[in-house]
DNA sequence: CGTGATTTTGAGCAGGATCAAAAAGTGTGG
DNA sequence: CCACACTTTTTGATCCTGCTCAAAATCACG
């Protein structure tokens, strides 16, 4: 892993020393852009030192400079409401962009926090844009990661305004499981990598209310759960209770 | 208004002829281009003959084609979750954009429909990207929209996850309110475009519930509401409901 | 007017919040 | 390695906001 060598250039895992090469290069920004401008993308991408857990990536009133491509690991991103409370907007994992909220007003409006120790790629929005203008391809990719953005954050309006509690965590535990699968692992085993509060402020849910669920969903064996290890037993019935009034 | 007129080309008001003579282009997606550069997005854009209440400007599956700025009336922005109930997304107003969530999967995911007789300016994205890639600023406004867009969405998970019925009600009349003013119009009374159904919809909560609010804070004196017209009496008051526990 | 849609009002209920405390896990220093 | 302090999670009891169901009132419009 290029965060336990040398500092070196980003993107990069193991003895890969490009996006070229990155395996998460089907996932992450350089999504279907040929080879020799993914090689120019991969120039402007800057390597950071891996952040430790609770560290921040940005937060929230920072200026805004650039996006960054989870590598590994896991964060969450979060702003603050005029009471001061946090909502957390999203968890973020490998192959995924966080940074997007801060091109609107040049500053970020999250912050991102890293949940477990997590490499990032630094994605420099100024050179992003400048080369934008010569790939049009890359242009119309940060085109449709912004709007992806938007469309996922109305799938989670809708959850927050139209379903139970129940729904609520069987869909957060799908949508982990999914997003898994995209990237060869399994979907029935993962690692929570968020702690019950961040899950029920996610899901705009009390602690009691996310534990008492989870005991539900073990009780009827449709999941198992050990402290951060989630086992889906029964990924069918999970998708039902996910889609259901 | 152009939507009494003949059809004629688009974003115009009245004797208006383009974008650079709108008097909303300070808020629209022209907002900071240089003269020459409005000259040339105002060639692409396109008129449309206006739509009746309940007629749709788009709807969700179908193909992407363009985004769309409203320049009269008001319309509301819709998804379908897996039950197939309605989620409004968004109430969209003169100089605001729809058509975003499209971009993603070149689909749209929601539905716009008028609720009001409303015109609209038509404006074909493969042409918005071909222009982006000539004109740097006009590529920033497009990324700068689509993440307000992101931003925007954020904040209503946050009102859907955290706040009580009244706030949130205090807070969709704030904000129409506002944007009402940024349009040189009286923040202080105003019509609503939408039903109670839509507002319930939109801030997940029920008619009754809606009602029940709009009657208590008509009782303390905050507002008048006089079936769709609001008066905020008390716009200070106002504001301190929207961000209060 | 009269018919159907929308909004308001009322009564009762329930899902999830709140408050409180126990249990389990985590980390630190001796 | 364990004792102790602290954090996180679970469990229990009670409460309350907003939902549901029902009906009345008001509005829109032919």
């Amino acid at each position: 892993m290029t965060q336990t060598t040398a500092p070196q250039n980003n993107c990069r895992h193991d003895t890969q020393t490009s996006c070229g090469t990155c395996r998460l290069n089907t996932l992450c920004l350089p999504l279907s852009l040929h080879l020799d401008d993914v090689e120019q993308l991969s120039r402007i991408v800057q390597r950071g030192r891996p952040l430790q857990k609770g560290e921040a990536l940005y937060r929230a009133e920072e200026r805004f400079t650039s996006l960054f491509a989870i590598r590994s690991g896991a964060v969450k991103a979060s702003t603050l409401n005029e009471q001061g409370e946090e909502q957390v907007t999203g968890f973020y994992l490998p192959g995924e962009l966080v940074g997007l909220d801060g091109i609107a007003g040049n500053r970020y409006t999250n912050t991102v926090l890293a949940l477990e120790t997590a490499s990032v790629c630094e994605i420099p929005f100024e050179q992003v844009e400048e080369l934008s203008l010569k790939i049009p391809s890359l242009q119309r990719n940060v085109f449709q990661l912004l709007s992806r953005e938007i469309t996922q954050d109305q799938q989670l309006i809708s959850l927050l305004s139209k379903s139970s509690a129940e729904e609520r965590v069987a869909t957060l535990l799908l949508s982990l499981s999914n997003r898994h699968q995209r990237r060869q692992l399994s979907p029935h085993r993962y690692n929570l990598p968020m702690s019950r509060t961040d899950i029920g402020n996610f899901l705009g849910l009390t602690i009691e209310t996310v534990s008492r669920v989870f005991g539900r969903l073990q009780q009827q064996g449709v999941i198992a759960v050990n402290r951060k290890e989630v086992t889906i037993l029964q990924l069918e019935r999970l998708r039902t209770l996910a889609s259901q009034r």
